[in-house]
DNA sequence: CGATATTTTGACCCGGCTCAACCCAAGTGG
DNA sequence: CCACTTGGGTTGAGCCGGGTCAAAATATCG
């Protein structure tokens, strides 16, 4: 999307850096010092209380952007969750790089807009669906975005790994380790999906997930 | 932030429109044709499920930006809390000069990226926050938007509006109007804060409000 | 004032949390 | 090779915070 011209800019001032799985990228307050995007593996980000109830508020699939260009402080934890390698570019530079490049801004601009509307989806999801719609809804998304699900092209049946633990899983979903287990063991049950391992499932039945999800039939 | 010449050409394009409380301004999926700022009232953006059930997916204050400018269809309900008056640029021709115009973009782009920082913050609250803490950190938050409440200056014992109904309220924290009611009543009884009328307080103790808010002290 | 909408309060119930075993796979060292 | 650990995951029993249903109390407004 970008023109030559950036690219070779970006180019010039990108390096690579890789985490394993659990290793913290940045601590909310820290100084971040660079913005980075995913090239591969998945970033949590979370917040966390004083009392040590934490909540996960991102997560950061391949090519989703990490940072603000406008500002140092990371806002919240973020970790690495399997392992992960980010492209990093220097704060400084990118934001002088960007505020020259309307190009690079309108695409930055887009995947933020993105961003808050997927944030909003999960506040809906927080603050109304019961722990079996998060879980459904969770499964659906997690199979959206690795490609498996499709409105258009179910594909019931083909496996895919939760990128996710159970603790992960329900730090995404406001909820504690045992109900995740619970409601997951619930749709076995109940013949939507099969368990292969505790990380690997297909989903037998993609309009009962999608039903079971609460999730409005409109696919936009 | 933008330049005079950004700011003809918005002046140029913009128009004003004004809604009474309760009005719907977009529906969710319905084409929107404009983007906008608030000039004046509230707007509270919502998602609602197939059932019923509602979450206030965003609460746009003074100077809020409205819509997206990438595409048209809203992707929530919108709806004026008070009376609101917006200032409306026509869709295509703000995106025409956000493409040309670094200033704008980057006043847009740092605008939306406060709101998904926002947005994280409240996604903590819904997923980990008990009733008590909810409200508390609602009444927090309305009194530092309305400039009464302020960590350096307090300010205790100063009343101030709550902009949203009990049913607003709970539909903002996920909760139900009874226990919104129930927690004001408690908080009242426990001297944090002091109810003159259902939509106007006043803070007793700043301090206390915080610690029931479970908020980090740290004001960053 | 009367009428209607909003808010508060009460009694009871239930979904999801807590606490506590138990299971199971993958090391690890004797 | 097998006892032991270790770390996830599952399952059960019981409890409690916040939901539901119902009624009373207050605001707001003609």
């Amino acid at each position: 999307m970008s023109g030559p011209d950036e690219l070779a800019q970006l180019e010039a001032m990108k390096s690579y850096r890789s985490f394993t799985h659990g290793q913290e990228i940045v601590a909310a307050g820290e100084a971040m010092g660079f913005v980075a995007s995913v090239v591969s593996g998945h970033v949590a980000l979370r917040r966390t209380m004083a009392d040590g109830r934490r909540q996960m508020v991102g997560l950061l699939f391949q090519s989703d952007f990490l940072g603000r260009p406008d500002r140092d402080g990371a806002t919240y934890d973020a970790e690495a969750i399997g392992d992960v390698t980010l492209c990093r570019f220097e704060r400084a530079k990118f934001g002088a790089l960007l505020a020259t490049s309307p190009n690079l801004q309108t695409r930055l601009l887009e995947m933020t807009m993105d961003e808050l509307d997927a944030s909003r989806e999960w506040l809906l999801l927080l603050g109304r669906k019961t722990a079996r719609e998060k879980i459904a809804s969770f499964i659906a998304l997690v199979g959206k975005r690795a490609g498996t699900l499709d409105s258009a092209r179910p594909a019931e049946g083909a496996a895919f790994e939760l990128p996710l633990s159970r603790e992960d899983i329900a730090e995404y979903l406001g909820l504690t380790i045992e109900t995740v287990s619970r409601q997951m063991s619930a749709l076995r049950r109940d013949g939507l999906i099969d368990l292969i391992t505790p990380r690997m499932l297909s989903v037998t039945s993609y309009q009962g997930l999608l039903d079971s999800a609460g999730d409005d039939p409109e696919p936009l």
